[in-house]
DNA sequence: TTGAAAGCGTTACCAT
DNA sequence: ATGGTAACGCTTTCAA
């Protein structure tokens, strides 16, 4: 049996209120008596139940962290994301309680919430999927704050932490452009709304800044992130009268996908063709040639969310909180020179 | 406000055992009652409170998990890990909770023990520490199940789910003895006892099943992971009148490093030398040449764990429960034929 | 400064 | 089959 507050009550002939208030720091206490209390709960070795603390207080001191991503799809991006949520959530004595088995279905979000069993909840679902809003509907109706990741809302009110996609395929754009690039080709993915219309939109824009005509025969919109439709993709690309001199990739495993159908067919990367990636994953990094990308500040991503989820919870805005974080370019070699020049 | 079983009663003009007991599978309740409060239930969006219930029942269906790894290092590791933990804990209705701030701080680990606020423990601790003995004690102590991984004990009586590096190393050292090899460097790492004795038992093993003779002077001792020692081992072994013509890594990170110290010193691998390292990390399988390791079924050890740990809360079994699972050889570039035969 | 008592929302025991 | 009541362990209000 543990030890209970009536047991430090008990041994020390004291009242449970007036042992309480000594734990809690209350200044109704004289200091005298807290000294007394703190050492028994030393001796004693006593630890406050959670689950009774929890009940009175109303709330647990606990966040929940619903993934809904493949984990091995997204290993690095998790493994850098949960350690930096956790070291703030327990710098402030909150711990994460983790959830990955709610996908598609919103009744599970709404018993958690009802349950009260976590504070506040950070949702790392895909910014492809287009529920999420309603999702945030339901919990915004069960009062349960929340804090999305990493996707932006076009919707003003949901609180978010995302990358500034604009910027980051904008960067991308302008190192191709300053390598001599004209024809820039695009592999986009529809599938991810806000997501897709930032990087595409960062891609226009760099080449409309550059004076150079957005030809729609050099952007493809892939289906779905199935390699088949990369590599038909792909293929379109190379076979037009004028193919592109570089290709910009959603994402590095399309990317890496098209890097190893360049080498298939002996189309040298960069003296051939100039390949980018985007977001910066750990392999992208080790491709030969290593992949120029754009990489997030994935684990500061993790930070912000756990800090305004914390905002959220103790301070109780009225406004919504939504960050959207710098992007880094990272060149590698995997961009070249355009050699039509 | 969130609705209770009180809101219910009233509503249903029921007592709250009743309501209780219908909602809770009781057999002492009418049909007829339990269909009415199922349905006051999906009316109300009754939900119960999950303080009120871990407070009434003393248990949680929380299980901890305290991770004291460096995240970024061992990435791959637990991006595989946690999601297989956290499948099985949800299919049985339980969750993780996450504790990463829990390194040498025993007295956290006995908070968590004393506050109740999970039922069970699993403790992802490096292999290297020996205060891991104690820590089990502590939890024994506090009644509190636990296992630990991914780490073997020779002390009886603690749970732990584990992989077999004597197999492991076994299997490693007869693929290069297959090969050829006679002289066969080991660079060890006492740092992790039980891991390190089992892989320098499997080496052995197979060294004295084939009737090669142990020689000392082949088997280095790391003091820690720092890459310092490990290039210092490296210029030991070649510089030996009889050196090595196959190195087997006590970790994937060393050899990687002596494929890059190999590269420089224009060492040609594995025409000239075989190098395997151990683990199976992802970064093992993209390196040129590709490196033969031995991979662990992490995920499965993930699962064992919290099967392990469930069954150590549900059924309290008096004996400890241990698994030790079987690894595979994974056979790459990095190892090839003696070159001196 | 201290303490008595109520209450947080459940479940379990014992009557009815 | 149903309900009253106590109890889980804590915090808070109010009175002394």
């Amino acid at each position: 049996m543990p030890v209970t507050i009536k047991d430090l009550s008990n041994e020390l002939s004291l009242s449970r209120s007036t042992v309480s208030k000594a734990l809690n720091g209350r200044s109704d206490v004289s200091s005298a008596t807290r000294e007394r209390v703190l050492r028994a709960v030393d001796e004693l070795g006593y630890q406050p139940s959670a689950a009774a603390r929890n009940l009175r207080r109303q709330r647990t001191e606990k966040l929940g962290l619903v993934v809904n991503y493949p984990f091995q799809r997204v290993a690095d991006f998790l493994a850098e994301l949960i350690p930096g949520m956790a070291a703030v959530a327990e710098d402030a004595e909150y711990n994460l309680i983790l959830y990955t088995s709610m996908a598609g279905n919103e009744q599970r979000i709404k018993s958690l919430c009802r349950s009260r069993e976590v504070d506040g909840i950070i949702v790392a679902w895909p910014p492809g999927s287009s529920e999420t809003v309603a999702l945030s509907q339901l919990m915004a109706d069960e009062q349960m704050p929340h804090v999305f990741l990493p996707r932006r809302f076009s919707n003003a009110g949901i609180s978010f932490v995302a990358a500034d996609h604009v910027q980051g395929a904008r960067a991308l754009t302008q190192h191709l452009i300053s390598l001599g690039h004209r024809r820039i080709g695009f592999e986009r993915l529809p599938e991810v709304y806000e997501t897709d219309g930032d990087r595409h939109a960062g891609y226009a824009g760099a080449l409309r800044d550059a004076g150079i005509a957005y030809d729609p025969s050099l952007v493809i919109s892939a289906k779905s992130t199935d390699p088949h439709y990369h590599t038909r993709s792909f293929r379109t690309f190379l076979s037009q009268p004028a193919p592109p001199t570089a290709i910009l990739f959603f994402t590095d495993p399309m990317a890496i996908n098209a890097l190893s159908l360049a080498k298939e067919q002996s189309i040298r990367i960069p003296q051939d063709l100039s390949i980018a990636g985007y977001d910066g994953i750990l392999a992208s990094g080790v491709t030969e040639p290593a992949l120029t990308t754009v990489g997030q500040a994935v684990s500061d991503m993790g930070r912000l969310a756990v800090e305004s989820l914390l905002q959220l919870i103790e301070e109780q805005p009225r406004a919504p909180i939504q960050h959207t974080l710098p992007v880094e370019l990272i060149v590698r070699g995997s961009t070249g020179p355009n050699p039509k020049i």
